[in-house]
DNA sequence: GTCTATAACATGATAGAC
DNA sequence: GTCTATCATGTTATAGAC
Protein backbone atom coordinates (compact mmCIF):
# COMPACT_ATOMS: atom_id res chain seq x y z
CA UNK A 1 0.00 0.00 0.00
CA UNK A 2 1.13 3.00 -0.81
CA UNK A 3 1.46 5.95 1.25
CA UNK A 4 -0.97 9.36 0.70
CA UNK A 5 2.65 11.08 0.68
CA UNK A 6 4.04 8.71 -1.88
CA UNK A 7 1.62 8.61 -4.65
CA UNK A 8 1.57 13.20 -3.91
CA UNK A 9 5.47 12.93 -4.82
CA UNK A 10 4.92 10.61 -7.79
CA UNK A 11 2.07 12.32 -9.17
CA UNK A 12 4.57 15.79 -8.99
CA UNK A 13 7.96 14.36 -10.14
CA UNK A 14 5.91 12.27 -13.19
CA UNK A 15 3.99 15.79 -13.58
CA UNK A 16 7.70 17.53 -13.63
CA UNK A 17 9.45 15.15 -16.25
CA UNK A 18 6.45 15.71 -18.09
CA UNK A 19 7.37 18.97 -18.31
CA UNK A 20 10.69 18.77 -18.17
CA UNK A 21 11.21 16.90 -21.38
CA UNK A 22 8.77 18.97 -23.67
CA UNK A 23 10.07 21.65 -22.73
CA UNK A 24 13.22 22.05 -20.93
CA UNK A 25 14.61 22.42 -16.82
CA UNK A 26 14.70 25.72 -17.11
CA UNK A 27 11.65 26.92 -19.08
CA UNK A 28 9.67 24.72 -16.90
CA UNK A 29 8.97 27.06 -13.85
CA UNK A 30 7.97 25.07 -10.18
CA UNK A 31 4.25 27.06 -10.68
CA UNK A 32 4.03 25.08 -14.07
CA UNK A 33 4.34 22.06 -12.45
CA UNK A 34 2.32 22.77 -9.35
CA UNK A 35 0.01 23.89 -11.32
CA UNK A 36 -0.15 20.93 -13.95
CA UNK A 37 -0.39 18.55 -11.36
CA UNK A 38 -3.22 20.32 -9.56
CA UNK A 39 -1.88 21.52 -6.73
CA UNK A 40 -0.65 25.01 -4.85
CA UNK A 41 2.96 25.94 -5.18
CA UNK A 42 3.93 25.63 -1.58
CA UNK A 43 2.52 22.22 -1.94
CA UNK A 44 5.31 21.29 -4.59
CA UNK A 45 7.81 22.46 -2.47
CA UNK A 46 6.50 20.70 0.44
CA UNK A 47 7.21 17.81 -1.33
CA UNK A 48 10.61 18.54 -3.07
CA UNK A 49 12.41 21.16 -1.83
CA UNK A 50 13.86 22.72 -4.46
CA UNK A 51 13.57 21.99 -8.15
CA UNK A 52 17.01 20.53 -8.51
CA UNK A 53 16.01 17.88 -6.31
CA UNK A 54 13.13 16.86 -9.02
CA UNK A 55 16.09 15.81 -11.33
CA UNK A 56 17.80 14.33 -8.60
CA UNK A 57 14.44 11.96 -7.62
CA UNK A 58 14.33 11.60 -11.15
CA UNK A 59 18.11 10.36 -11.39
CA UNK A 60 17.68 7.99 -8.21
CA UNK A 61 14.89 6.51 -10.33
CA UNK A 62 17.10 6.24 -13.13
CA UNK A 63 19.95 4.54 -11.06
CA UNK A 64 17.54 1.71 -10.77
CA UNK A 65 16.87 1.28 -14.62
CA UNK A 66 20.56 1.63 -15.39
CA UNK A 67 21.37 -1.39 -13.09
CA UNK A 68 18.66 -3.62 -14.09
CA UNK A 69 19.82 -2.86 -18.26
CA UNK A 70 23.37 -3.22 -17.34
CA UNK A 71 22.50 -6.13 -15.91
CA UNK A 72 20.45 -7.62 -18.59
CA UNK A 73 23.19 -7.13 -21.26
CA UNK A 74 26.13 -8.65 -18.93
CA UNK A 75 24.58 -11.85 -19.01
CA UNK A 76 25.37 -11.71 -22.60
CA UNK A 77 29.04 -10.41 -22.09
CA UNK A 78 31.67 -12.09 -20.80
CA UNK A 79 34.55 -10.22 -22.11
CA UNK A 80 35.18 -7.26 -20.80
CA UNK A 81 35.06 -5.02 -23.35
CA UNK A 82 31.97 -6.04 -23.80
CA UNK A 83 30.63 -5.34 -20.87
CA UNK A 84 32.33 -1.86 -20.49
CA UNK A 85 30.63 -1.16 -23.87
CA UNK A 86 27.33 -2.36 -21.94
CA UNK A 87 28.04 -0.27 -19.08
CA UNK A 88 28.59 2.65 -21.14
CA UNK A 89 25.54 2.34 -23.80
CA UNK A 90 22.69 1.12 -21.10
CA UNK A 91 23.63 4.31 -19.36
CA UNK A 92 23.20 6.13 -22.60
CA UNK A 93 19.70 4.31 -23.24
CA UNK A 94 18.57 4.99 -20.09
CA UNK A 95 19.00 8.50 -20.92
CA UNK A 96 18.16 8.99 -24.28
CA UNK A 97 15.35 10.64 -24.13
CA UNK A 98 15.93 13.08 -21.04
CA UNK A 99 19.24 14.76 -22.61
CA UNK A 100 17.77 18.60 -21.54
CA UNK A 101 16.62 17.59 -17.62
CA UNK A 102 20.79 16.29 -17.60
CA UNK A 103 22.13 19.87 -17.69
CA UNK A 104 19.92 20.65 -14.37
CA UNK A 105 22.62 17.13 -12.63
CA UNK A 106 25.85 19.13 -13.74
CA UNK A 107 24.80 22.43 -12.24
CA UNK A 108 25.86 22.08 -8.71
CA UNK A 109 28.56 20.56 -9.27
CA UNK A 110 30.69 22.96 -8.50
CA UNK A 111 29.26 23.92 -5.26
CA UNK A 112 31.17 22.08 -2.61
CA UNK A 113 27.73 23.31 0.01
CA UNK A 114 25.07 22.34 -2.57
CA UNK A 115 23.71 18.59 -0.73
CA UNK A 116 22.95 17.44 -4.34
CA UNK A 117 26.36 18.00 -6.17
CA UNK A 118 26.86 14.88 -7.74
CA UNK A 119 30.48 15.13 -5.55
CA UNK A 120 29.16 15.95 -2.52
CA UNK A 121 28.44 13.64 0.36
CA UNK A 122 24.63 14.29 -0.07
CA UNK A 123 24.92 12.06 -3.41
CA UNK A 124 27.30 9.32 -2.28
CA UNK A 125 24.81 6.53 -2.29
CA UNK A 126 23.81 6.62 -5.52
CA UNK A 127 27.54 7.92 -6.74
CA UNK A 128 28.57 4.46 -5.09
CA UNK A 129 25.65 2.60 -7.09
CA UNK A 130 26.94 3.77 -10.21
CA UNK A 131 30.16 2.79 -9.25
CA UNK A 132 29.16 -0.70 -8.32
CA UNK A 133 27.89 -1.37 -12.33
CA UNK A 134 31.63 -0.54 -13.43
CA UNK A 135 32.88 -2.64 -10.87
CA UNK A 136 30.49 -5.33 -12.36
CA UNK A 137 31.98 -4.63 -15.89
CA UNK A 138 35.32 -5.78 -14.65
CA UNK A 139 34.69 -8.36 -12.66
CA UNK A 140 35.70 -11.36 -15.30
CA UNK A 141 39.29 -9.58 -14.51
CA UNK A 142 39.67 -10.86 -11.06
CA UNK A 143 41.90 -7.94 -10.55
CA UNK A 144 42.73 -7.17 -6.39
CA UNK A 145 40.09 -5.17 -5.14
CA UNK A 146 42.22 -2.15 -4.54
CA UNK A 147 43.16 -2.20 -7.78
CA UNK A 148 39.61 -3.27 -8.78
CA UNK A 149 37.61 -0.38 -6.98
CA UNK A 150 40.62 2.42 -8.15
CA UNK A 151 39.38 1.28 -11.96
CA UNK A 152 35.52 0.99 -10.92
CA UNK A 153 35.86 5.02 -9.57
CA UNK A 154 38.23 5.78 -12.34
CA UNK A 155 35.54 4.93 -15.12
CA UNK A 156 32.82 6.43 -12.88
CA UNK A 157 34.73 9.62 -13.61
CA UNK A 158 34.82 8.60 -17.18
CA UNK A 159 31.07 8.55 -17.33
CA UNK A 160 30.48 11.82 -16.09
CA UNK A 161 32.40 12.99 -18.57
CA UNK A 162 30.56 11.18 -20.65
CA UNK A 163 27.19 12.39 -19.71
CA UNK A 164 28.79 16.13 -20.28
CA UNK A 165 29.70 14.61 -24.14
CA UNK A 166 26.49 13.08 -24.57
CA UNK A 167 24.44 16.41 -23.50
CA UNK A 168 26.22 18.32 -26.20
CA UNK A 169 26.47 15.83 -28.55
CA UNK A 170 23.66 17.35 -31.23
CA UNK A 171 24.38 14.34 -33.80
CA UNK A 172 21.27 12.51 -34.50
CA UNK A 173 20.29 10.03 -31.78
CA UNK A 174 23.78 11.00 -30.45
CA UNK A 175 25.37 8.53 -32.87
CA UNK A 176 29.11 10.53 -32.02
CA UNK A 177 28.39 9.61 -28.46
CA UNK A 178 27.50 6.03 -29.67
CA UNK A 179 30.44 5.61 -31.63
CA UNK A 180 32.59 7.70 -28.83
CA UNK A 181 32.35 4.77 -26.43
CA UNK A 182 33.01 2.16 -29.05
CA UNK A 183 36.40 3.27 -29.88
CA UNK A 184 37.65 4.42 -26.20
CA UNK A 185 36.00 1.06 -24.79
CA UNK A 186 38.43 -0.66 -27.85
CA UNK A 187 41.19 1.31 -27.21
CA UNK A 188 41.52 1.00 -23.42
CA UNK A 189 40.26 -2.34 -22.15
CA UNK A 190 42.76 -4.28 -24.14
CA UNK A 191 45.44 -2.62 -21.30
CA UNK A 192 43.09 -3.61 -18.87
CA UNK A 193 43.99 -7.04 -18.90
CA UNK A 194 47.35 -6.35 -18.22
CA UNK A 195 46.18 -4.45 -15.27
CA UNK A 196 46.41 -7.39 -13.02
CA UNK A 197 49.89 -8.48 -14.59
CA UNK A 198 52.70 -8.72 -11.95
CA UNK A 199 54.84 -6.31 -14.17
CA UNK A 200 52.39 -3.51 -13.17
CA UNK A 201 52.00 -4.25 -9.62
CA UNK A 202 54.29 -1.01 -8.85
CA UNK A 203 52.22 1.42 -11.23
CA UNK A 204 49.06 0.09 -9.93
CA UNK A 205 50.29 0.58 -6.31
CA UNK A 206 51.37 3.88 -7.25
CA UNK A 207 48.36 5.19 -8.35
CA UNK A 208 46.66 3.93 -6.11
CA UNK A 209 48.88 5.39 -3.36
CA UNK A 210 47.99 8.24 -4.80
CA UNK A 211 44.46 8.40 -5.01
CA UNK A 212 44.27 7.20 -1.61
CA UNK A 213 46.30 10.62 -0.27
CA UNK A 214 43.85 12.48 -2.60
CA UNK A 215 40.52 11.02 -1.64
CA UNK A 216 38.80 13.81 1.14
CA UNK A 217 38.62 13.10 4.36
CA UNK A 218 34.76 12.60 4.49
CA UNK A 219 34.04 15.50 6.36
CA UNK A 220 30.47 15.72 8.78
CA UNK A 221 28.38 16.92 6.02
CA UNK A 222 27.89 20.65 6.38
CA UNK A 223 24.00 20.38 5.69
CA UNK A 224 24.47 24.63 4.30
CA UNK A 225 21.34 24.80 2.33
CA UNK A 226 21.34 28.85 3.13
CA UNK A 227 23.13 30.16 -0.30
CA UNK A 228 22.44 33.64 1.05
CA UNK A 229 25.09 34.56 3.22
CA UNK A 230 23.38 37.26 5.57
CA UNK A 231 19.82 36.99 3.88
CA UNK A 232 18.08 34.79 6.87
CA UNK A 233 14.94 36.07 5.32
CA UNK A 234 12.43 34.97 7.43
CA UNK A 235 13.72 31.90 8.59
CA UNK A 236 14.37 33.59 12.08
CA UNK A 237 13.84 30.84 14.21
CA UNK A 238 15.60 32.58 16.75
CA UNK B 1 44.70 56.71 -22.03
CA UNK B 2 41.67 54.55 -20.72
CA UNK B 3 38.38 55.43 -21.74
CA UNK B 4 35.77 55.69 -18.89
CA UNK B 5 33.73 53.26 -20.15
CA UNK B 6 36.75 50.85 -19.45
CA UNK B 7 37.26 52.62 -15.90
CA UNK B 8 34.02 52.13 -15.02
CA UNK B 9 33.99 48.72 -15.90
CA UNK B 10 36.99 48.12 -13.92
CA UNK B 11 35.89 49.59 -11.50
CA UNK B 12 32.59 47.29 -11.47
CA UNK B 13 34.58 43.94 -11.51
CA UNK B 14 36.38 44.89 -9.12
CA UNK B 15 34.20 45.44 -6.73
CA UNK B 16 32.29 42.46 -7.53
CA UNK B 17 35.16 40.02 -7.11
CA UNK B 18 35.85 41.28 -3.67
CA UNK B 19 32.52 40.72 -2.60
CA UNK B 20 32.41 37.65 -4.43
CA UNK B 21 35.54 36.50 -2.53
CA UNK B 22 34.26 37.67 0.75
CA UNK B 23 30.70 36.24 0.56
CA UNK B 24 31.21 33.75 -2.24
CA UNK B 25 29.08 34.24 -5.65
CA UNK B 26 25.54 33.71 -4.44
CA UNK B 27 25.13 35.66 -1.61
CA UNK B 28 26.72 38.53 -3.40
CA UNK B 29 23.48 40.41 -5.48
CA UNK B 30 23.70 42.91 -8.36
CA UNK B 31 22.34 45.14 -6.27
CA UNK B 32 24.68 44.93 -3.52
CA UNK B 33 27.63 45.18 -6.61
CA UNK B 34 26.38 48.65 -7.70
CA UNK B 35 25.92 49.82 -4.47
CA UNK B 36 28.98 49.00 -3.42
CA UNK B 37 30.34 50.05 -6.61
CA UNK B 38 29.07 53.54 -5.72
CA UNK B 39 26.28 53.41 -8.87
CA UNK B 40 22.67 52.61 -9.93
CA UNK B 41 21.87 48.65 -10.51
CA UNK B 42 20.95 49.70 -14.42
CA UNK B 43 24.88 50.73 -14.72
CA UNK B 44 25.98 47.44 -13.50
CA UNK B 45 23.37 45.69 -16.06
CA UNK B 46 24.88 48.68 -18.68
CA UNK B 47 28.24 47.70 -18.71
CA UNK B 48 27.66 43.51 -17.50
CA UNK B 49 24.86 41.99 -19.59
CA UNK B 50 24.56 38.96 -16.69
CA UNK B 51 25.77 37.98 -13.25
CA UNK B 52 27.91 35.46 -15.11
CA UNK B 53 29.16 37.56 -17.24
CA UNK B 54 30.96 39.04 -14.49
CA UNK B 55 32.66 36.14 -13.33
CA UNK B 56 33.86 35.42 -17.21
CA UNK B 57 35.42 38.75 -17.42
CA UNK B 58 37.29 37.86 -14.06
CA UNK B 59 37.93 34.64 -16.12
CA UNK B 60 39.59 36.46 -19.09
CA UNK B 61 41.68 38.43 -16.82
CA UNK B 62 43.32 35.21 -15.13
CA UNK B 63 43.99 33.74 -18.32
CA UNK B 64 46.45 36.66 -19.22
CA UNK B 65 47.40 35.93 -15.84
CA UNK B 66 48.33 31.96 -16.05
CA UNK B 67 49.48 32.84 -19.37
CA UNK B 68 52.26 35.15 -17.66
CA UNK B 69 52.76 33.02 -14.89
CA UNK B 70 53.28 30.05 -16.91
CA UNK B 71 55.91 31.66 -18.80
CA UNK B 72 58.17 32.88 -16.18
CA UNK B 73 57.84 29.03 -15.31
CA UNK B 74 58.82 27.55 -18.22
CA UNK B 75 61.49 30.04 -18.38
CA UNK B 76 63.37 27.49 -15.82
CA UNK B 77 61.91 24.36 -16.46
CA UNK B 78 63.61 21.99 -19.03
CA UNK B 79 62.48 18.72 -18.95
CA UNK B 80 58.29 17.69 -19.86
CA UNK B 81 57.46 16.76 -16.06
CA UNK B 82 58.74 20.27 -14.76
CA UNK B 83 56.88 22.09 -17.57
CA UNK B 84 53.54 20.17 -17.01
CA UNK B 85 53.70 20.78 -13.40
CA UNK B 86 54.15 24.18 -13.35
CA UNK B 87 51.50 24.72 -16.44
CA UNK B 88 49.26 22.70 -13.65
CA UNK B 89 50.98 24.66 -10.65
CA UNK B 90 50.55 28.06 -11.68
CA UNK B 91 47.23 27.79 -13.10
CA UNK B 92 45.85 26.95 -9.28
CA UNK B 93 48.54 30.16 -7.65
CA UNK B 94 46.18 32.87 -10.07
CA UNK B 95 43.15 30.95 -8.64
CA UNK B 96 43.91 30.06 -5.27
CA UNK B 97 42.23 33.35 -3.71
CA UNK B 98 39.24 32.38 -6.10
CA UNK B 99 37.51 29.10 -4.89
CA UNK B 100 34.71 30.87 -4.45
CA UNK B 101 33.64 32.07 -7.86
CA UNK B 102 34.92 29.10 -8.95
CA UNK B 103 32.00 27.54 -8.97
CA UNK B 104 30.11 29.75 -10.73
CA UNK B 105 32.34 28.93 -14.15
CA UNK B 106 31.19 25.22 -14.22
CA UNK B 107 27.48 25.90 -13.47
CA UNK B 108 26.75 26.34 -17.24
CA UNK B 109 28.82 23.79 -18.07
CA UNK B 110 25.93 21.05 -18.63
CA UNK B 111 24.11 23.47 -20.35
CA UNK B 112 24.35 23.54 -24.79
CA UNK B 113 22.87 26.50 -25.35
CA UNK B 114 24.55 28.67 -22.52
CA UNK B 115 26.91 31.09 -24.70
CA UNK B 116 28.78 30.81 -21.16
CA UNK B 117 29.43 27.53 -20.95
CA UNK B 118 33.01 26.19 -21.09
CA UNK B 119 32.77 23.68 -23.86
CA UNK B 120 30.66 26.20 -25.21
CA UNK B 121 30.89 28.04 -28.91
CA UNK B 122 31.33 31.63 -27.12
CA UNK B 123 34.02 30.48 -24.94
CA UNK B 124 36.22 29.37 -27.78
CA UNK B 125 38.97 31.93 -27.44
CA UNK B 126 39.36 31.37 -23.94
CA UNK B 127 39.50 27.54 -24.48
CA UNK B 128 42.02 27.83 -27.27
CA UNK B 129 44.77 30.07 -25.12
CA UNK B 130 44.15 27.77 -22.21
CA UNK B 131 44.83 24.60 -24.20
CA UNK B 132 48.08 26.23 -25.93
CA UNK B 133 49.40 26.58 -22.35
CA UNK B 134 49.73 22.61 -22.33
CA UNK B 135 50.92 22.53 -26.10
CA UNK B 136 53.70 24.83 -24.50
CA UNK B 137 54.38 22.64 -21.68
CA UNK B 138 55.15 19.71 -24.20
CA UNK B 139 57.02 21.58 -26.83
CA UNK B 140 60.48 20.09 -25.79
CA UNK B 141 58.87 16.70 -26.47
CA UNK B 142 59.01 17.70 -30.09
CA UNK B 143 55.76 15.23 -31.12
CA UNK B 144 54.34 15.83 -34.12
CA UNK B 145 51.45 18.57 -34.28
CA UNK B 146 48.62 16.52 -34.59
CA UNK B 147 49.87 14.23 -31.21
CA UNK B 148 50.93 17.55 -29.59
CA UNK B 149 47.30 19.50 -30.09
CA UNK B 150 45.46 15.99 -28.92
CA UNK B 151 47.47 15.65 -25.86
CA UNK B 152 47.20 19.14 -25.34
CA UNK B 153 42.98 19.17 -25.62
CA UNK B 154 43.75 16.00 -23.08
CA UNK B 155 45.74 18.32 -20.64
CA UNK B 156 43.18 20.93 -20.78
CA UNK B 157 40.37 18.43 -19.94
CA UNK B 158 42.11 17.45 -17.18
CA UNK B 159 42.74 20.49 -16.03
CA UNK B 160 39.20 21.11 -15.56
CA UNK B 161 39.04 18.16 -13.61
CA UNK B 162 41.38 19.00 -11.82
CA UNK B 163 39.69 22.87 -10.68
CA UNK B 164 36.69 21.13 -9.81
CA UNK B 165 38.64 19.12 -6.96
CA UNK B 166 40.73 22.46 -6.34
CA UNK B 167 37.42 23.82 -5.45
CA UNK B 168 36.40 20.73 -3.14
CA UNK B 169 39.30 20.25 -1.45
CA UNK B 170 39.07 21.61 1.52
CA UNK B 171 42.87 20.93 2.99
CA UNK B 172 44.90 23.68 4.02
CA UNK B 173 45.84 25.84 1.24
CA UNK B 174 44.18 22.68 -0.77
CA UNK B 175 47.70 20.80 -0.06
CA UNK B 176 45.60 17.93 -1.58
CA UNK B 177 45.43 19.22 -4.49
CA UNK B 178 48.72 20.28 -5.08
CA UNK B 179 50.18 17.06 -4.14
CA UNK B 180 47.62 15.04 -6.43
CA UNK B 181 49.00 17.35 -9.19
CA UNK B 182 52.70 15.97 -8.57
CA UNK B 183 51.44 13.03 -8.43
CA UNK B 184 49.94 12.38 -11.54
CA UNK B 185 52.53 14.66 -13.18
CA UNK B 186 55.28 12.17 -11.96
CA UNK B 187 52.86 9.24 -12.86
CA UNK B 188 52.06 10.37 -16.32
CA UNK B 189 54.75 12.41 -17.89
CA UNK B 190 57.56 10.22 -18.05
CA UNK B 191 54.79 8.04 -20.15
CA UNK B 192 54.56 10.69 -22.39
CA UNK B 193 58.13 10.63 -23.64
CA UNK B 194 57.20 7.45 -25.18
CA UNK B 195 54.15 9.24 -27.01
CA UNK B 196 56.44 10.57 -30.04
CA UNK B 197 58.11 6.65 -30.58
CA UNK B 198 57.55 4.87 -33.51
CA UNK B 199 56.14 2.20 -31.53
CA UNK B 200 53.11 3.88 -30.38
CA UNK B 201 52.25 5.58 -33.62
CA UNK B 202 49.36 3.15 -34.94
CA UNK B 203 48.01 3.91 -31.00
CA UNK B 204 48.43 7.60 -31.03
CA UNK B 205 46.87 7.67 -34.84
CA UNK B 206 43.79 5.76 -33.23
CA UNK B 207 43.35 8.18 -30.71
CA UNK B 208 43.78 10.92 -33.30
CA UNK B 209 41.11 9.41 -35.21
CA UNK B 210 38.84 7.98 -32.31
CA UNK B 211 38.92 12.21 -31.14
CA UNK B 212 38.32 13.84 -34.54
CA UNK B 213 35.35 11.86 -35.33
CA UNK B 214 34.21 12.79 -31.99
CA UNK B 215 34.65 16.02 -32.20
CA UNK B 216 30.98 17.61 -33.01
CA UNK B 217 30.96 19.84 -36.35
CA UNK B 218 31.50 23.35 -35.64
CA UNK B 219 27.44 24.88 -35.32
CA UNK B 220 26.62 28.04 -36.38
CA UNK B 221 26.49 29.34 -32.87
CA UNK B 222 23.16 29.51 -32.02
CA UNK B 223 23.22 32.60 -29.49
CA UNK B 224 20.38 31.43 -27.77
CA UNK B 225 19.90 33.69 -24.87
CA UNK B 226 16.34 33.09 -24.14
CA UNK B 227 16.11 30.09 -21.46
CA UNK B 228 12.19 30.73 -21.65
CA UNK B 229 10.89 28.92 -24.24
CA UNK B 230 7.85 30.76 -24.07
CA UNK B 231 8.65 33.69 -22.32
CA UNK B 232 9.12 36.57 -24.37
CA UNK B 233 9.07 38.83 -21.36
CA UNK B 234 8.47 42.39 -22.43
CA UNK B 235 10.78 42.00 -25.04
CA UNK B 236 7.99 42.65 -28.04
CA UNK B 237 10.37 43.80 -30.99
CA UNK B 238 7.33 42.45 -33.65
C1' DG C 1 27.64 57.51 -24.85
C1' DT C 2 27.23 56.93 -19.73
C1' DC C 3 24.64 56.89 -16.00
C1' DT C 4 20.64 57.70 -12.34
C1' DA C 5 16.38 56.64 -10.51
C1' DT C 6 12.73 53.85 -10.28
C1' DA C 7 9.47 50.63 -11.47
C1' DA C 8 8.20 46.28 -13.05
C1' DC C 9 8.43 41.27 -13.94
C1' DA C 10 9.09 36.21 -13.48
C1' DT C 11 10.71 32.94 -10.73
C1' DG C 12 12.65 30.12 -6.83
C1' DA C 13 11.79 29.80 -2.27
C1' DT C 14 9.57 30.35 2.49
C1' DA C 15 6.20 31.45 6.41
C1' DG C 16 2.15 30.94 8.49
C1' DA C 17 -2.73 30.21 8.39
C1' DC C 18 -6.15 26.46 7.76
C1' DG D 1 -0.50 18.51 3.77
C1' DT D 2 -2.09 22.12 1.40
C1' DC D 3 -2.99 26.93 0.28
C1' DT D 4 -2.31 31.91 0.12
C1' DA D 5 0.56 35.59 0.73
C1' DT D 6 5.06 37.42 0.53
C1' DC D 7 9.98 37.80 -0.20
C1' DA D 8 14.57 38.38 -2.54
C1' DT D 9 16.84 38.32 -6.60
C1' DG D 10 18.21 38.35 -11.59
C1' DT D 11 16.88 40.84 -15.25
C1' DT D 12 14.46 44.18 -18.25
C1' DA D 13 12.46 48.51 -19.17
C1' DT D 14 11.80 53.56 -19.23
C1' DA D 15 12.58 58.30 -19.02
C1' DG D 16 15.64 61.50 -18.52
C1' DA D 17 20.17 63.98 -16.74
C1' DC D 18 24.96 65.07 -18.08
Amino acid sequence: MTSKRERTRERILETALGLFRKRGFDATTMRDIAAAAGMALGAAYYHFRSKEALVMAYYERNQSAHEAAAHARFAQASDVTARLAAAFHSKLDVLSRDRKLLGAVFRSAGDPDDPLSVFGSGTAGLRDRSTAIFAEALAPLGLPSATAEVLARALWLAHLGLLLYFLHDRSRGQARTRRLVDELVGLFAPALTFAGSPGFAPVIARVIGAMDRARPPERPSARAKNKRGSGEGRSGSA
